[in-house]
DNA sequence: TATAAAATTTTACACGCGTAAATTAAATAT
DNA sequence: ATATTTAATTTACGCGTGTAAAATTTTATA
C-alpha cells in the first residue's frame, strides 16, 4: 500500500493482472473481460496512476493529438471559433493542441514544425491566407493529414470548409442597398487578414449584380490592429468630406469598430433611423459587435457548422488512414444580423 | 544519401560522431567541440533529422514544458497576457503550453491534470481565483512548481505576482472624485472573475480614505458574459433613476463596455465634458477600451512587469531545483488611463 | 616535450510503454 | 461431459532516447 506506483508494471501487480492486459484496458476499457475491468477500475480508485504520456506516444502508431493552428488567438473572432473546435476535437476522445500564428507566416510555419514534432494524428489549420508560406504549408500538408478551414490555400490539405463570402456579402450589400444608400466598401490597402481579397471581390460583383456603381475605400495600416487602422484611418475618410454615400460596408467588424470610434468623435450619428449622418456594417459577427455604439450590423459566418465538418472529416480521414482521392471544398452560408448602425 | 534518417543512431553516422556526443550536442550546442559541432550543423542542413520528443521527454529527468494556464482566453485580456508570457518563456529556451480554464473550475483542474501528465518542469498559473478548487489545486502545486500570477490563493505556489488593487482602484478613485462626483462602484453580486472581491474592497477603503460615501451597486447575471451583464443589468440601473451619482466605476472594462452600450441606447450622453449626463470608468485597459464610444477611462496593470516577473521566478526555482523556503509576493501598481468617458 | 585537463567515444543499461505471437481461459456447440 | 471456437491474457521484443562509468583521444598547460 506504501508502494508508490511508479509505471503500468508497478500498477499491474497491484490490480493482480498483466501489464498488457492493463495497456489494453487503457486503450479501449471495453476491450478487457468485465472482471477484469471492475478490478482495474477498483484499483485505479485507491492508486492514482495514469500511464505515461511520452512512453505512449513514443511506441503508439499514432498518438491522440490534434493539432489546432488559428491565425490570431487575440482576435476574440478566433479565440471563439477555437474554444468551440476544441470542445469538438475532445468529444471525437482526442487530444486538442492550440497554437495561434499570431498573424505572421513565421509563426505559422514555426507553430507547424512544432506540431510536426508532435507527431499528431491530424491538423485543423485556419491559416493566414494570403500571406501564408504557401510552399512550406503544402509541404507540411504532404506529410501531415491536415483539414484547411476559415481560409483556403491552394490545393493544401485534404480539404477546406468555410464560409461563402459570395453569398455573405451579397446578403449584406443587397439589405444595405434595399434600406438606404448603396455602400461603399472599406478595406485595408494590403489586408493580412484571411478572406479579405475574397470579400472585396464578393463586394464587387454583388453591386455589379445589383447594377450600383462599387467604390472601394482602400485605407492604408499595417497587421492585426484593424481597430487601430479602423479608427485612425477611417477618420480621415469621415472627416475628409469626399464620401458620395453615406453608407460604409467594412470588411470586418474590427475595422467598423474602429471606425464606429471616429464617428462618434467626430460627432456623426451613426444608423438607419431618421437624422443619422451615417450607416455602417461589418462581417463576421464579432463577439463585441453586439455592444458597439450602435450596435452594429453583420453577418454572422456559421461556425458551428464549419467546425463541426472540419472535426468530422480530419476524424474520417484519421480512421480511413489514407488520403482522400479529392480535395472536399464545402462553403457555408452567413445570416443577416440587423442591429442598430445600418 | 537516400537513406532515411530514421533516428539518433543514424544522424550520428553520418555526422560521424558519436549518439551520445549527439545528444548531448541536443541538449546544448556549446558542450561539444567546436570542430564536432560544425559537422553536425553541417549535416542538418543536409538532412532534416528531428530528435523524437516523445523519446526525449520519456527519459530526461526534467522537461523543457511550461505550462501557461489562464482563466479565459476568450477573454481578450487574458489572451493579450497570453501572448506576452508566451514569448518570454520561449525566449527562456522553454516550451510553453498554453491552455484556457474557459471560466470554470472543472476545467482549470482539467488542465492541471493534464499538465501533470506532460510532467513540466514548472507551471504558470493564474487562477480563477474564489471559484477554484483550492484543496485540488494547492495539491497540484506542492507536486509540480507553480508560480501564480493575477489572481493569488491563499498559499498556494512558490510566489505571487499581480496587481495592487489598493493601489490602482485607490487611483481612479481619487481621481474621479477629484474631477467630479464620487464614483459608486458596479459590480457583479456574485462575480467569478478574479480579484472582484478584491477591487470591490480597494473601493470601500479608498472612499473612506477620502472621507466619501461608498455605493455599491451590485447587479445579477452569472458567468463570463460580463459585456451582456453590463449591458443588461447596468441598463437597469441607468433607467431606475435610482443613482445618487453620475458616476460610476465599474469592478472591469468589460462591465463598462456593456454599461457604455446601455448608456447610449438609453439616450445619455457619456464623458466628462460640460453637458454630460454620465461619467463612467473601468479597470484593466482592455484591449477595446481604446474605441468604445466614448473612449474608456480606466487603469492600466502592469502586465509586462508581472509577466517578467513571473517567467524570471519560475526559471530560478527551476534551476535551483528547490523549494523557495518563502513565498513570494510582489504587487505592481496601475497606471491612470484617462480617456473620453470619465 | 611531457603532463594534465578536457572532450569524446564506447559500453551498457534504463525509461515506460505498445504490440505481435503464443498461450491459456472462457464460452459455445456437440 | 467433451471438443471446438473465441476471447482474454501472457510472453517477448522493440521503440528512440538519456545518462552513467570507463576508456580513449584531443587540446591546453607547464
Amino acid at each position: 500500500m506504501n508502494d508508490k506506483i511508479k509505471n503500468m508494471e508497478d500498477f499491474a501487480s497491484v490490480c493482480g493482472i498483466s501489464r498488457p492486459t492493463l495497456s489494453k484496458y487503457f486503450n479501449a476499457p471495453d476491450s478487457v473481460r468485465k472482471s477484469t475491468r471492475f478490478k482495474i477500475e477498483a484499483a485505479l480508485e485507491k492508486f492514482d496512476y495514469r500511464p505515461n504520456i511520452y512512453a505512449i506516444n513514443q511506441n503508439r502508431r499514432q498518438t491522440k493529438n490534434i493539432g489546432l493552428v488559428v491565425p490570431n488567438l487575440t482576435d476574440p473572432f478566433f479565440a471563439g471559433i477555437a474554444r468551440t473546435i476544441e470542445g469538438l476535437i475532445i468529444d471525437a476522445g482526442y487530444n486538442p493542441l492550440l497554437l495561434s500564428s499570431h498573424g505572421g507566416p513565421q509563426q505559422e510555419i514555426t507553430n507547424l514544425e512544432s506540431l510536426r514534432s508532435i507527431k499528431p494524428a491530424g491538423v485543423l489549420l485556419a491559416p493566414l491566407g494570403r500571406a501564408s508560406d504557401q510552399r512550406r504549408v503544402n509541404e507540411f500538408t504532404r506529410e501531415v493529414p491536415t483539414v484547411l478551414f476559415d481560409a483556403n490555400l491552394d490545393e493544401a490539405g485534404e480539404a477546406f470548409f468555410g464560409s461563402d463570402n459570395n453569398q455573405s456579402i451579397g446578403l449584406i450589400v443587397e439589405y444595405l442597398c434595399r434600406t438606404g444608400e448603396a455602400p461603399a466598401f472599406v478595406e485595408m490597402k494590403n489586408p493580412i487578414n484571411p478572406n479579405a481579397f475574397k470579400r472585396r471581390t464578393a463586394y464587387l460583383a454583388a453591386m455589379e449584380k445589383l447594377g450600383r456603381e462599387p467604390e472601394l475605400i482602400q485605407v492604408d495600416g499595417e497587421g492585426w490592429n484593424f481597430e487601430e487602422v479602423g479608427f485612425l484611418e477611417g477618420g480621415k475618410v469621415i472627416s475628409d468630406g469626399r464620401l458620395r454615400t453615406n453608407t460604409l460596408l467594412c470588411s470586418n467588424d474590427r475595422l467598423a469598430i474602429g471606425l464606429l470610434s471616429a464617428a462618434f468623435e467626430a460627432g456623426l450619428r451613426v444608423g438607419h433611423a431618421d437624422g443619422c449622418d451615417l450607416r455602417v456594417a461589418g462581417h463576421d459577427d464579432h463577439p463585441f459587435s453586439r455592444y458597439t455604439c450602435p450596435s452594429l450590423t453583420t453577418v454572422s459566418q456559421d461556425y458551428a457548422a464549419i467546425g463541426q465538418c472540419s472535426v468530422d472529416t480530419i476524424m474520417k480521414i484519421i480512421d480511413s488512414n489514407e488520403k482522400s482521392p479529392e480535395r472536399e471544398v464545402k462553403l457555408f452560408e452567413g445570416r443577416l444580423i440587423m442591429r442598430g448602425s445600418a
